[in-house]
DNA sequence: TAAATGTTGTTATAGCAAAAACAACATGAG
DNA sequence: CTCATGTTGTTTTTGCTATAACAACATTTA
């Protein structure tokens, strides 16, 4: 019942985003465990007050996850649970689907009045949300992709992206090591940073700095504290900073190899 | 703006099912309206209090959706459209396969105690909801299939499903009327009902009814007032009456082809 | 320069609606 | 009758919504 309980907890979390309440999730749960069941029986399984376990399932019956016998007492049947979660993600879906339409729509025609935006610095916050922000950077990239990569965390997941790329821009890369074969169209330097100097140990963020086509730039920083942090700009003076910091490390890394 | 704020709204509730409050998708709109705009701008543009555009960007923040400037006063840029439902998207997905999964392994484990629950009727309302489980009941079908037809409502949905189904089962069908060419492998038996008789005319929902593989049936029963509600069962008696009723009626229809 | 004004970001708090929890009553089968 | 069922209505809680007030800072004006 303790295993039980935790599972039975992750999945009404999970079914809470599928948009139930925790009720809702937790009375069909119940109907899962036993078929069938009465009333009486979903709230003594559920822990659903039993006055409240009507109105639920009505809401349960109206999203088509149960069914209802004819007989007194009622019995209530589940919807097959892969029937069941593939009825609600489709009504999601069909909604990502017109919201990403509309918004498409309205981010088109609005066309970016170019009121300086491409001069200011964006912060994004939390490694997943920059590996997204980042992946969606080089997977655009047209010319060049130019990285300076100090940093274990987000390697595995950004060279199969850059693998696909690797025709069709300029791929540079200057980092510590590199894990299995090295596509010949890309080049790659490899060097140990200077122990104990300014970059530090390779286990700390020591430098992980993206450059796109000569235009946009993403740095990633990151203190134990606070977090990882990266910072994104096509502000002239933003990416010719990292240029320079790029050319400067990218000759000294050559220099040696 | 009156088409503007129309549509708006449905974006609204689009990304409401996709997990936001109406406070997150208004401002996430909004920025999608006029990228790197300050929280003073949102707060016009979306109508929401200036008070709650900070916590309510900090929410989109952490979600990814929305990334900050470091200049004083603070500038905000939505995440591409397109990229932002497919990052929330992701994580609805994933829990709806980790509630699938939980959901089917209790499934599966429980066993179904088969205490009698074949012996019940089960009901189902709401004509979508009905389709849903009628095109489950058919496209699970092992053996046979048998239709008794009367009532144009799903019959565009439900012959595509009949078409896969066709050669590995046994498919028989009595109807009034059938658009399109009838494929060799189904027992079709085309016959207006008596006009004006038991039956009633075409238009209402004279009756329909589905027998797989000798022991399910499934009723569809409208009234125009209460909507469209079904019947499905597994129980003997049930499964024996409609089986009856199709014998008649399907010996009917064969005789005077 | 100094006071007046306006803006930004933050905090506190009241309002509100949906859901959760409880209590009371009506019904109906055994 | 009696117990469990089913229904109804009310209270509490919760999370979002909404408003007001405030300190920090920048901008204007005398």
């Amino acid at each position: 019942m303790d295993e039980q309980g935790e599972n039975q907890a992750t999945i009404a979390e999970s079914l809470k985003s599928l948009g139930l309440t925790k009720y809702e999730a937790l009375v069909y749960i119940a109907l899962v465990r036993v078929a069938g069941a009465t009333a009486t029986e979903i709230h003594e399984l559920s822990g659903v007050p039993r006055a409240s376990v009507y109105p639920v399932l009505d809401r349960l019956i109206q999203k088509n996850l149960v069914s209802v016998s004819n007989t007194s007492p009622k019995h209530f049947n589940p919807v097959r649970p892969d029937e069941g979660v593939a009825s609600l993600m489709k009504s999601i879906e069909s909604d990502a689907v017109s919201a990403r339409e509309g918004l498409n729509r309205i981010y088109m025609e609005c066309a970016h009045f170019e009121r300086g935006d491409q001069e200011l610095i964006w912060s994004t916050y939390g490694e997943e949300n920059i590996r997204i922000r980042l992946l969606d950077l080089i997977s655009h990239a047209t010319e060049s992709i130019r990285i300076f990569f100090y940093w274990g965390g987000l390697r595995k997941q950004i060279i199969p992206v850059l693998e696909e790329k690797k025709n069709s821009v300029s791929i540079e890369v200057v980092t510590d090591h590199w894990e299995g074969e090295i596509p010949e169209s890309m080049n790659v330097w490899i060097k140990k940073p200077p122990g104990g100097h300014d970059i530090g140990p390779a286990k700390s963020l020591g430098g992980v700095v993206f450059l796109v086509d000569g235009s946009k730039a993403m740095v990633i920083m990151g203190s134990e504290e606070e977090g990882t942090s990266a910072l994104y700009s096509e502000a002239r003076g933003f990416v010719r900073f990292f240029t320079v910091y790029w050319n400067f490390f990218s000759s000294w890394a050559r220099k040696k190899a």
